[in-house]
DNA sequence: CCTGAAACTTAAATCCG
DNA sequence: CGGATTTAAGTTTCAGG
């Protein structure tokens, strides 16, 4: 018996062992690893690490490899946590929501959350005059707000990306 | 008139420009892209390109090239935002909490934060019995919490590394 | 599924104009 | 900064167990 839907490869659920494992740990922390110093601190071979990874990539295990920039150096130091509820839950309403949230590149983050509000966006700004610009001008124009909250974050304890361990 | 503290590198505040920009703009959506690809999209020559990048890499403006790990991929499809206010607020409670969070793996961030909490800590795990065992067991265990509040994600809408644009 | 080596390809790094 | 060169290195493949 098998599936009539065929998978793209992106849907694929992939079983991972220990060395998959191994190689998205240090893959992690820094992807210009070259496949030779992976095999060499797994005690592998290239050809294993470089078909584990290709599988891994085309999984969407991997999503992708990405320079990670310092928001203070580039002149984007206050991150503002802004809690969001809207006024119609149909889909229509969300979708639209959504749509332009997406647009906003200030917003790094949009999490649909459970609690009294809808909705958690990260906004990363300059100061607060960018962000009052932000509010007022990009998400004051949203039709379908009903109330926020705008909480800031005094200072980044700890931010990583690391999923694997 | 100099200064008489020699700067680290990563504290030297760096003054980029139009290129510096774009560089980061493509390095950010993909750290793979080769110097001479780069150069191409931004009609310049491989060496400012290089030259760029080194320098931007030594003042911590790029602050790693990391593997992007899609955390349903791996088993830990739960996003849970766990809001912590602290008993006492002088420094040394402080930084043994600080301390702790930091070697919890499940903690992927966590905010100093204004308002009604001190802290909000981004968990990432599997399911609902694994919350349960870091939030009994782990985050349980530190004595000078007040009181917590666990939002749980129901889905991310969007979640990018990018602040440059 | 791995090892090991070989072949291929391509990028990084340098130098001169 | 452009352009070309050189050298080095990483990726990818393949036979073999």
């Amino acid at each position: 018996m098998v599936n009539k839907k065929e998978n793209t490869a992106a849907d694929v659920q992939l079983t991972l062992d220990e060395k998959d494992m191994g190689i998205l740990k240090l893959l992690q922390k820094d992807a210009k690893m070259t496949i030779r110093e992976i095999a060499g601190q797994l005690n592998l071979s290239t050809t294993p690490v470089y078909e584990r990874i290709r599988k891994m990539e085309q999984a969407g295990v991997i999503k992708q490899y990405a320079a990670i920039v310092d928001p203070r150096k580039i002149n984007k130091s206050l991150t503002v946590l802004c809690y969001i509820t809207l006024k119609e839950h149909n889909k229509k309403c969300g979708k639209k929501f959504i749509q332009e949230i997406l647009s906003f590149t200030e917003v790094t983050e949009c999490l649909n959350i459970s609690g009294e509000f809808d909705f958690m966006i990260k906004v990363q700004v300059k100061d607060m005059d960018e962000y009052r610009e932000f509010y007022v001008n990009k998400l004051g124009e949203l039709d379908n707000l009903s109330h926020t909250q705008s909480i800031f974050v005094i200072s980044v304890i700890k931010a990583t990306h690391q999923v694997v361990y």
